[in-house]
DNA sequence: ACACCTATTCTAGAACT
DNA sequence: AGTTCTAGAATAGGTGT
């Protein structure tokens, strides 16, 4: 005991080092020369030998620790990290089975006592972690994957009821194209009847004023089917309108700008800036129709002009009938006198038209377009008649007005209204090409099919959609818009979708008669003296509208502008933008 | 050596065991007499212990094994599940370190030589297969949480994406729906226009007819307000017609099958099995207008009904013009006479106004209506008019059935098209209840935050889109369809969704003016004579279109038809799937 | 007395034969 | 299956607070 502690102490002696009781019990052990012969430095110093290890077990250990069993030293060792030399080491004693037993250590070396500080004590704690981290990380991968198979299987039930819901939504779009295609065609078809009629009424008025006052009109038949031609967008129309065996009466309504060259794209300055178009007649009080003469045609409209700060009628006629078809070369000057005091429109069949529909105006009219039946119509009859028109058409037009109210407090106080509105103002008007109208049905299929290509199909989908011909008939282009899409997209697919609006922004919309260079304006409650840009109904009212200024004062003209109201059909920015990520 | 063998062999002779080498020579060393003073049982051969485990291991242990170590032999004794008896269960001597090795197996006891069968050895075969499966399943869990963190973020992606999609898609239904209403609202502004127009000429013409044939008649202020009364849906559009000030005319438009008790339901057989019922009228040639004089009124109606195999009109008038306002009280003896010889609808309003815009008739009957006009319109001039009304409306009609024909043409040549009308058959006439209109912004919002909960946020834009008070004046009630949808609906959503079309369904339609029970029947080419259970605009018209059976021929009649053919918004079933299963 | 570290003992793992 | 070396684990012991 006594030695062993000693030598514990003279090692310890040597440096501030803490070492291990075993290592210094060990280093003594070592470097007792008294104990050379049980236990002692071999090969050079490079490790240590226990010679006799029934000796050293039950003489030496018992000196230096509490137990004298060969194992438990030699398991200490093994915890500080030292390693037995096995026996071919030693040399040739290989069959000698009773050889020394040799142990090393790179930090136990003989005269190196200061290296033992480096000799650490294998701890256990370091086992438990590791193979406790291994097991909770196992534990924990292992939930982990639960969890994600669990999620994953969610998100498959999301996606696929997504997928649904999508495909669902997309047929939705469809419909609902196909039917607002629908009621646009029926709403172009009624009002082209309804212009039709009063274009008709308009001629006929300036047939009898011609036969009556001037004397001088052309034939009657000219006056059938020359002065005005409906525009007609898609080729259809136009053969139905043009082509029509029997239909003498081919209508060519042409676009008020050509009249005054150079301001074809700002209808607003043409509205506000030019006299000549009695664009700001105002809605005269209905009611007084009776008191309505052909002595005070003329008066009226003229009064309605001043007070709405317009010049005087002298140049009211921006659009002119001509006795020859000569398309769009009709000047102020070749106008056919007829009215010269009527201020509006006068022989502008639009005019007319306005004026059988706009109450004051209608009776105005009335007088001369009655002139024709003195023998056939009682003359009180045809105005009881028109007075009942006059009546209703005030009446709708109360209506309209009413409901016009009633719409936009709808919007006001209807949160769904209003998010409408707030979506439709974010959806992009990018009218796509018409390519590959066939591949729908396919596409529609594939989209329950095929589960990861869907960019492809919507596209697809989309612009086939887009290219319906029916829709096409419809479709407006939103100049500015557009432009500024344009310069927003980044990916091929969007701007594949934009090469045909741009296109159509690009050319002077020279080419096309159904392409409207004006971008869409909101003049809802404006009360319909700044028609701007806005484009109408897409097809065959711009043109006839900018023709007749009148028609806003009428209930058609009601009609238009909530028909132009009506956005016309172009996919949404985001569902391109979703559409191109899938 | 030999000693060992032969103990082995002795223990082995006493049964067939196949008694490991180890656990033979072990019974051997403690069975040997010879050694028991260095091994022996123990405790009443319960153990055995080793009493010298010096001489043991050098002496005895080399005639049994190939070593002479302590810690091999102890080794094999715990390989084989031999305990060690720890020094207390000895006894006193606790003290003295040197004591027995002491070992005891439960299957090694004194004179048991045929327990050692059970003994097994400890094979690691477990361990590694553990601690391999271990590792193998760390390693695969650990790839294939990477693969699912993969997969995840795929669909996380792709998720989004067709979130945003979605979302884009409910705009543009929204959108799409909005538009929809609009237009249809407009539609039925317009419609409402052209028949108010068309009614009001029928009362000058009553009027007049009055006041020359009959004498009977009553005040003309009376015929501007009573006979007809346009149902309005919803509050809004009702307040503006029936509460507007100044407004004289409130129109009450009632169904025809009001005046046939019993028969509400059924229009297919009002219109094919009563004859009072003239909806068989054909078109009869236009452009012989100029020689419908009046004197030829009512022949040709008449040869028209004829024709098709009709009765001759003695009972022509389903609905009748009283002087007071009798609301659907009108019978068929009350008709007010006039045009006596008249076929089609006589006095009827809608008869006056198919009259006028159906070319025979407005000639047959301008004649009567501008009687009235002697002084004031020259009869001539009134004839003119007319006669360029009726051309246009010729016009119109021709156009029309030529855009019919292009139609139908696009539909069979367009794949889209063709498409489109399946996707549109395969929809579900499922109208939506007025619930919770006011929520749809949050929820839209809420598309893009909450990622678990679409399932409620589309049903409930859904039900909040359907219920916008907007859309619901356009719904149409398929019955049959609703019927059913109603038998396949398992879940609680759509039949929720269905109750109010299951609702107006089963009531008799008597409560609300705008709910027609009719079920949509495509009459699409048949040549307007069959108007069947077809639902026309789905609020105005359609009443206006029973009442009005002569307006089948009019281009007014076109449009109705055609507004009708524009299937009534109505949400989707795939729709109403995928939401509910969300 | 408790916490922390070390030491001892028994058992097990692993590699090699 | 045996042998050897090493490690694990539990417990005991020691030290400092």
């Amino acid at each position: 005991m006594k030695k062993a502690e000693a030598a514990v102490a003279v090692a310890g002696c040597g440096g501030g080092a803490p070492v291990p009781g075993f290592l210094a019990k060990l280093w003594a052990l070592v470097e007792d020369p008294g104990s050379d012969a049980v236990i002692c430095w071999s090969r050079n110093g490079q490790t240590f030998s226990i010679l006799d290890e029934q000796r050293f077990a039950k003489e030496l250990l018992p000196k230096y620790f509490k137990h004298n069993n060969l194992s438990s030293f030699i398991r200490q060792l093994n915890i500080y990290g030292f390693r037995k030399v096995i026996a071919l080491e030693n040399g040739m004693m290989t069959s000698v089975k009773n050889l020394a037993i040799e142990f090393q250590h790179p930090f136990f070396k003989q005269e190196k006592f200061s290296l033992l500080a480096n000799i650490k004590r294998k701890v256990s704690a370091v086992r438990p972690e590791d193979l406790k981290v291994c097991q909770e990380d196992l534990h924990k991968v292992l939930s982990e994957v639960q969890e994600m198979r669990e999620q994953q299987s969610n998100m498959d039930l999301k996606l696929a009821s997504m997928k649904r819901e999508n495909q669902a939504l997309w047929k939705e779009v469809a419909s609902l194209r196909q039917k607002h295609s629908q009621q646009q065609q029926l709403l172009s078809k009624i009002l082209e009847f309804i212009l039709n009629l009063m274009r008709r009424n308009c001629i006929v008025g300036l047939k009898r004023k011609r036969s009556l006052s001037d004397g001088s009109g052309a034939s009657p038949s000219k006056y059938g089917r020359q002065y005005l031609r409906i525009p007609v967008e898609d080729c259809e129309t136009a053969a139905i309108s043009e082509h029509k065996p029997g239909c003498e009466d081919g209508l060519v309504i042409r676009d008020i700008t050509d009249v005054h060259e150079g301001e074809e794209d700002d209808d607003d300055d043409n509205q506000k800036d030019c006299p000549e178009k009695p664009l700001a007649l105002a809605h005269v009080s209905s009611g007084n129709w009776d008191a309505q003469l052909p002595a005070r045609e003329g008066i009226l409209p003229c009064e309605a002009l001043q007070t709405l700060g317009l010049e005087p009628p002298e140049v009211i006629c921006p659009v002119q009938l001509a006795d020859s078809p000569v398309e769009g070369g009709g000047e102020e000057s070749n106008a056919v006198e007829l009215h010269s005091a009527e201020p509006p429109a006068t022989e502008d069949p639009a005019a007319v038209i306005a004026s059988i529909l706009d109450e004051n105006q209608a009776v105005a009219q009335s007088g001369s377009v009655l002139e024709r039946f003195p023998t056939f119509f009682p003359r009180e009859e045809m105005q009881d008649f028109l007075n009942c028109i006059d009546a209703s058409l005030e009446e709708l037009q109360a209506m309209l007005s009413g409901k016009k109210l009633n719409y936009s407090s709808e919007m006001l106080t209807d949160p769904f209204g209003s998010e409408l509105t707030v979506l439709d103002e974010n959806l992009t008007d990018v009218p796509p090409n018409l390519d590959s109208v066939e591949h729908l049905p396919e596409n529609t299929d594939a989209v329950e099919t095929d589960e990861q290509e869907t960019s492809g199909k919507n596209d697809m989908q989309l612009i086939q959609y887009r290219g319906n011909p029916l829709l096409s008939l419809l479709e407006d282009v939103p100049s500015s818009e557009v432009v500024c899409k344009m310069e927003n997209a980044d990916d091929v697919l969007l701007a594949s979708l934009e090469d045909r609006p741009s296109l159509s922004l690009a050319s002077g919309s020279e080419e096309t008669v159904q392409q409207f260079p004006d971008s869409a304006v909101q003049a809802d409650d404006s009360p319909g003296l700044e028609p701007q840009d806005q484009p109408l109904l897409p097809e065959d009212v711009s043109g006839e509208y900018k023709l007749f200024p009148l028609l806003l004062l009428s209930p058609v003209a009601n009609f238009i502008e909530e028909a132009s109201e009506i956005k016309p059909l172009e996919p949404d920015k985001d569902l391109l933008e979703a559409a191109s990520q899938l």
